[in-house]
DNA sequence: CGGGCAACTGAAACACGTTCTATTATCGGC
DNA sequence: GCCGATAATAGAACGTGTTTCAGTTGCCCG
């Protein structure tokens, strides 16, 4: 599978109308992920809501999974631009990662349908795009490494970060398929940070 | 989705022949795993090799998920007896957390097939499974505390194992999407280890 | 302006998970 | 041993992700 007639990148080219066409495809995809999760997006209704053919969507997009990755990650762009405009609130390495924890899980509540669809994906997705995958993992990385509030991480602190992206993403997983209620989540996560920084 | 006849589940009810039944139906989900990992295990196949109708194999698991994560589940469960059934080398905690961690990936590398098969399997699951993916999410639990070698684990232990095998499971994934390779996996649980222990 | 080529379109076709139907086999109780 | 009920079988049928293809459009270059 994956006869990948190379996807269509962010950046690289495009005329106006392909980055517009882009756009709508992630848009479409966000909108049917937002009212029914994972099996509503469906390549059939993105095609028609994006007002694209179906063979259009595909060149965009190798397949349903890319699809939703990228969404991801255009998402996680936007969440890790506002963390980098204002500055985090508390004083310890502690304090701000619960701070940042809280205020991610309260933004997955908010929409628990998307969520589902693109921790999913994330977590389904198989070698053939692993490249849309390692972006989002390395997205999720800086996310909490950021959080930690420093100017210039330690490599403790990119580690520390890291194991909490691990406990976050399972814990994430967990509460998808409602294994875990939110506050399931949030006690969990305090507690690993309350192992992982005794400062 | 999910109309589900009620699965047959490990215990209950059973005329041999469909304990048998049963039996062959996971043997030939696991070969045909081994052999060719999550896309490999076509519903169809492991029918025909289990010698059974299709729709019978369906009343037995009410989905590919079902299938795979019980497969997983039964192999877990003959991991954590062999575990118990020989105490485990190391000194301290760590010592033996790493001795357990270490042995584990050394068996997935064993079977990347397999591995790939299962882990995405549990990753992807959603509602209608969750039953299974909790018993196995409880399962990865105990045998990440049994790795502690303690008698009485206290409740601290018990959170310990529990962020270690939220990172380990990770790992896994990004093992079996070749977005890691085994070396790092190994390195970046020593890592928490070493966060996480500091005895 | 005209030609050429890549991108887009619409629609059909295919694969595999899942469901349904009609028929036959098996089992537990009398 | 026989009956009714439950389970199993073979196979067709359906839905959705993915592929393919013939025709059309739109854009760039000479």
């Amino acid at each position: 599978m994956a006869a990948t007639p190379r996807q269509i990148a962010e950046e690289e080219l495009g005329s106006s109308a392909q980055r517009d066409r882009r756009r709508r495809i992630i848009d479409a995809t966000i909108a049917l992920a937002s009212k029914g999760g994972f099996e509503a997006v469906q390549m059939r209704a993105v095609a028609e809501r994006a007002d694209v053919a179906l063979g259009t969507l595909y060149r965009y997009f190798p397949s349903k999974i890319h699809l939703l990755v990228s969404g991801l990650g255009a998402q996680l762009d936007r969440a890790l631009d506002r963390m980098q405009r204002a500055p985090i609130p508390g004083e310890t390495r502690g304090e701000r990662m619960l701070y940042v924890l809280s205020r991610i899980t309260r933004n997955m509540q908010r929409d628990p349908h998307l969520a589902e669809a693109m921790t999913r994906a994330f977590m389904f997705a198989d070698t053939s795009a692993a490249a849309e995958v390692d972006l989002v993992a390395r997205q999720i990385e800086e996310l909490f490494t950021l959080a930690l509030g420093k100017e210039e991480p330690s490599e403790e602190d990119k580690a520390i970060a890291r194991v909490i992206g691990d406990v976050w993403l399972s814990n994430l997983v967990a509460w998808v398929t409602r294994r875990a209620s939110a506050t399931d989540v949030t006690n969990r996560l305090e507690l690993t940070v309350r192992l992982l920084m005794r400062d």
